[in-house]
DNA sequence: CCTGGCGATTGATCCGGATCAATCCCGGCG
DNA sequence: CGCCGGGATTGATCCGGATCAATCGCCAGG
């Protein structure tokens, strides 16, 4: 699953044990930066993440961007559409991957189980998804920003001090670019959020959730 | 695949003919109005569309609502997440419905070619919904209700006279909570197409295609 | 045929977020 | 240490689409 709203935030990280027959092959490591595969590549392999954080994107002819979403530890990147990938990945903060042939969700012969959680995650993902359409068509800017940093809170947060710290290793522009914002509204929102004391900044790639059930009550509509 | 827009629209509709061992259950009519399902439903069926129109929706507690796909002949609806149904579905237009169990997606014991096309249309819907993505979160007005129109002209167009003519079952609001817009907005997105000869209105459930190729150059981001 | 009602259209105005335009901040490098 | 460059922030203004508010059009029911 992705970074996206779900319903039920609290729901374990997906896929967190996938199956560990022999069928694996070994972890491949990637810098920041390093590309993972391109819009119209074939499809060979599937990854499952470690560690570290990817970028799904998606481009029009005009340049325009869309982020697709952001790969946590746990996430499943690269399910085929018709054999090829259909969107762009990247690394924005070194990964450690485990991949999986293509064939082991598309048959699964020979370790049905790992075919079996494979099949989970896609569809995990659609439900992921589905989320990530309300967001985009029908939430406000500081909805969406604040959607956001609570799903980012749920699954990355880091207690510090009695405070949740996030790292958000992506710039404002990617932000921008997922939640469908401009980078300049990304950053108005974030100060607006610093001064209404419910994040605090502690540096350009990390907050801290000073007032979590704030944050939560704004993602969902609740006015300033 | 549901109604979305797609980089290569001419790709023809899936499943046209799904695996068709005896495996399938006798096919279900429903009138227009009847639900299918609920969001938080368990998942017992998925559908294939044999005829007529589905509308599938998902709500904030605020009521403010995002319509995350129209269901169209060919598409296979119902898939589950953690076994559940994450979204509302109802009908817009009589439908005729195929029915297959859910262990015919997660297991496919007895019938693999069945089981394969599952997971092929579960792989697509991704892969559609990630184009819908740049849909909501990128497109202007003019270039989603362009885009709405473009892919139901290659979906469900008919041709009539020289032009095609394609049948919109849902209102202007089903339309405005698919593409993340008012009721007003696509009113007068519609009048502005119609005045600018792109489209005809022959009623309120009927346009005409007339220029396709200007209308297509809209949904990409053309100017006026 | 008249009437009521609801969705669609059209008009007037408002406003949230985009756009345009300076700084600011910070990290890398000479 | 000072300079440079790119992302982030902040400010001023603009504009596309939302909102508020009438009609309009069409069909169902008396």
């Amino acid at each position: 699953m992705y970074v996206t709203v779900t319903g039920d935030q609290d729901q374990p990280a997906p896929l967190a044990s996938i199956s560990s027959k022999i069928t694996r092959s070994p972890t491949a490591h990637l810098k920041a930066g390093a590309h993972l595969y391109f819009e119209g590549d074939s499809v060979k392999w599937l990854y499952q993440i470690k560690t570290g954080v990817l970028r799904l994107t998606r481009m029009m002819e005009d340049g325009r961007r869309q982020v697709i979403a952001f790969g946590y530890p746990g996430d499943i990147v690269g399910f085929p559409s018709d054999g090829l990938h259909h969107t762009d990945c990247d690394v924005l903060e070194d990964v450690c991957l485990q991949p999986y042939r293509r064939s082991m969700l598309e048959s699964g012969h020979g370790d049905p189980q790992l075919h079996y959680d494979l099949l989970q995650a896609a569809l995990r993902e659609i439900s992921a998804m589905q989320d990530h359409f309300m967001m985009l068509g029908r939430k406000s800017a500081v909805e969406k920003v604040a959607s956001f940093l609570c799903v980012l809170t749920h699954r990355v947060g880091k207690e510090v001090g009695g405070y949740t710290q996030v790292v958000l290793p992506m710039s404002r522009g990617d932000i921008a670019d997922f939640l469908g914002l401009t980078t300049e509204t990304v950053s108005r929102t974030l100060t607006q959020l610093r001064k209404s004391r419910i994040i605090a900044i502690e540096n350009i790639h990390t907050v801290i959730i000073r007032r979590p059930q704030a944050l939560s009550s704004l993602s969902l509509g609740a006015r300033t």
